[in-house]
DNA sequence: ATAATACTCCCTGTAAACAGGGGGTACTAC
DNA sequence: GTAGTACCCCCTGTTTACAGGGAGTATTAT
């Protein structure tokens, strides 16, 4: 009765337990494999994904080793039959909107109902997205925000100069580090207080902590 | 057989099916509430923990409403016959300082094994505190590292000046919105950079975000 | 009482950031 | 082949921040 093959990957135990019961609950899915991290998902499906095909994997985002972007990332490009739905607790937009360019089949915040993640995983099994309409919302306020613009309009010069700021270094500091007049790192300066709409430092501080640049 | 009353409380119901079935392996408790905010715990105590006590309450940190922080503070306030763990997926050293001075009675990572979990549980009903290993190393590193000491010597005055500064306020700016003095913005700002051990806005920013005074 | 701390204000400089311009090269995409 | 953009450099100013001082009052704790 079996029907369907399915891997489940989460780096916290307990939440894997979770997802365990709630999946036992429907005889029809196999949990073939439970991962805590996107690696062994990746080796499995490499060895085994030929002759005994995974139907779905369900992951979470934030893994060591590969986490859940990269690992739906891989499962779309070397396995495109398994489907891939995304568990996650954090909903920035920056995710959402890489994972469904990257062709993710489905994405359900972990305060969901446990109905919710069943319909998720039946709808995605029948060859529909499914996305919960939170994720929905983020994805679109992502999409009509102007800062996903701001950033992605930085280039790798300016989040580099970025950095340094943010790292307390002086524009002639930046300027040796790089090898570069002062004058120019001015303007990188300039252009960066003009381009993601702050007043000083401190905006831009904020901003490369938003982007990731430096830690805290 | 149900020898102990128990409650579990997490805002993100699928982790809260996991702790569900990790407990229902165990005759021995009952699950008497299971909550998604800390608000909803506290109710059911002040009505029911005097004729039926509750013997453990299993809570996560951040949740709507009430997190866990104020729902231990509140347990052992006004039920210290009732116990309470958490099990939390952050473990900054602030939130687990707060807990312990709180007198928690045990702190366990979600991404611990379910086997530590209910070993957790056990020790705590027999009266005794259990905290692991990774908690034990955060509040360590947390009480040995000077930023504690840092933060905590900061003046109610100096972190709103602080917030300000991390706002993008210009030192007149902030003098004239307090009605102060510019020097005397200028002397928070110079005690600021000395006691945070910074060199400009960009470190006083981080600290602000690390303090919370700001959003991002 | 007196020590410690928080809070307030002031001065003199120097260094850096901010504002608003300008221009030029190299590469890529259409 | 030319439009766009990433990258680099320069100039003139003004404003702000940073560095290192000093100093007074009020409150609280010992």
């Amino acid at each position: 009765m079996k029907n369907y093959r399915l891997i489940i990957a989460d780096d916290h135990k307990m939440f894997l337990d979770g997802l365990l019961s709630i999946l036992s609950s429907k005889k029809e899915y196999e949990i073939v494999l439970t991962a805590n991290n996107g690696k062994n998902v990746v080796k499995y499906l490499d060895i085994n994904n030929k002759k005994e095909p995974i139907d779905l994997v369900v992951t979470d985002v934030n893994m060591p080793d590969l986490n859940g972007i990269e690992l739906n990332k891989y499962i779309k490009d070397k396995h495109p039959k398994t489907k891939a739905l995304v568990v996650s607790m954090l909903h920035d937009s920056m995710t959402v909107q890489t994972l469904t360019k990257d062709n993710v089949d489905g994405y359900v915040p972990k305060n969901a109902e446990k109905e919710e993640l069943l319909k998720a995983i039946e709808t995605i099994l029948k060859g529909e997205k499914y996305f919960s309409q939170s994720i929905k919302d983020i994805y679109l306020k992502g999409m009509f925000s102007n800062e996903k613009a701001l950033i992605e309009s930085l280039s790798k010069r300016e989040k580099e100069v970025l950095k340094l700021i943010a790292l307390e270094h002086t524009t002639q500091e930046i300027a040796d580090k790089l090898f570069l007049s002062k004058h120019t790192i001015e303007s990188y300066r300039k252009n960066l207080i003009s381009k993601l709409e702050v007043r000083n430092l401190a905006g831009l501080t904020k901003y490369a902590i938003k982007l990731g640049l430096v830690d805290e």
